[in-house]
DNA sequence: TCTTGCGTTTGAGCGTGCTCGAACGCTTAC
DNA sequence: GTAAGCGTTCGAGCACGCTCAAACGCAAGA
């Protein structure tokens, strides 16, 4: 019933929407929550699945991001709480929040479930930097298209 | 026939398209080589007119991506020409090119007429990416949106 | 004239987000 | 056993895009 591993690393590293199946419900569950991917995963091995260098994770961990656990030889062990919040980091990341509002996030988190109402205000106001950006985006885009179309015009540009 | 100076500053400091008039050829051309802007205008004029700080338009003069006159007691003068060249540099870098490929597309604008294709396969491989970016926001996006609708919800965040 | 406020230049400094190096340990194959 | 190749930690370093400080000049009103 969940999204296979290959299925969620095509996707984490497919960003062109047009390409993806629907964004269901239960897809999006599965992009925030690690679908089926493997109980215990090495820093490689998640880096590969999100799209990020080992030496990110690290560093994401070393910030307070996330917390991971240790196997035997003290090695890396993200579970899946670890792997969807590493996608979490990552996506928020991907649309440009910076990491110190991520770790603000993260801190309400840890202080429980009074803390919802703060964390949905903060998710509510990226939610509308990111069409803000979208905007900006598509802006550029016009005045972009307009070089293209009318090349070898004016402005000496 | 053209745009005034603060409708100009009102669209280039407003990046919310949906509150845009629409962008017509003329209105993009307008954009693009600055409308009925004063024919001189200081650095701070400049600044206010496009939305960054004086300091960044002399950075950016100092890297080669415009040329400014200066008038007898040694002020910069920006040109009408100057204007839209930094006019279309903001642009470029709200959508996130880098100064680096911004510089290479000035440096190919001296070199003369024969750089014109160049520049466009620049351009267009600068729209192809902030195409790429507007699709991985709108993924995020449905991430968000989706954390936001079933807040409370599994993974811990 | 003097002060205020804008301008000039050069070079240095900063914030962000990684990215890497050094020195070391575990594991697996030969 | 030993070498390859992954992992660990810590702190330092880097690329980018500004941003500012210092020391100075010009201009325009009181």
């Amino acid at each position: 019933m969940s999204i296979t591993a290959p299925e969620l690393r095509r996707i984490l590293q497919q960003t062109r929407v047009e390409d993806l199946p629907d964004l269901t419900e239960t897809l999006t569950r599965d992009l925030v929550c690690a679908g089926d991917a493997a109980a215990a995963m090495s820093v490689a091995e998640v880096a590969e699945l999100v799209g990020v260098s080992a030496h990110t994770l690290r560093y994401y961990e070393r910030i307070g991001l996330v917390e991971v656990e240790r196997d035997v030889s003290g090695y890396r062990s993200y579970d899946r709480a670890a792997v969807g919040r590493v996608i979490f980091i990552t996506r928020l990341r991907l649309s440009d929040m910076p990491v110190r509002d991520i770790a603000h996030y993260i801190e309400l988190v840890g202080q429980g479930a009074e803390t919802v109402p703060a964390r949905l205000a903060l998710l509510e106001k990226h939610r509308a930097q990111i069409r803000h950006q979208i905007s900006a985006l598509q802006l550029s885009l016009a005045v972009i298209d307009y070089k293209i179309t009318t090349y070898g015009g004016r402005c000496r540009g």
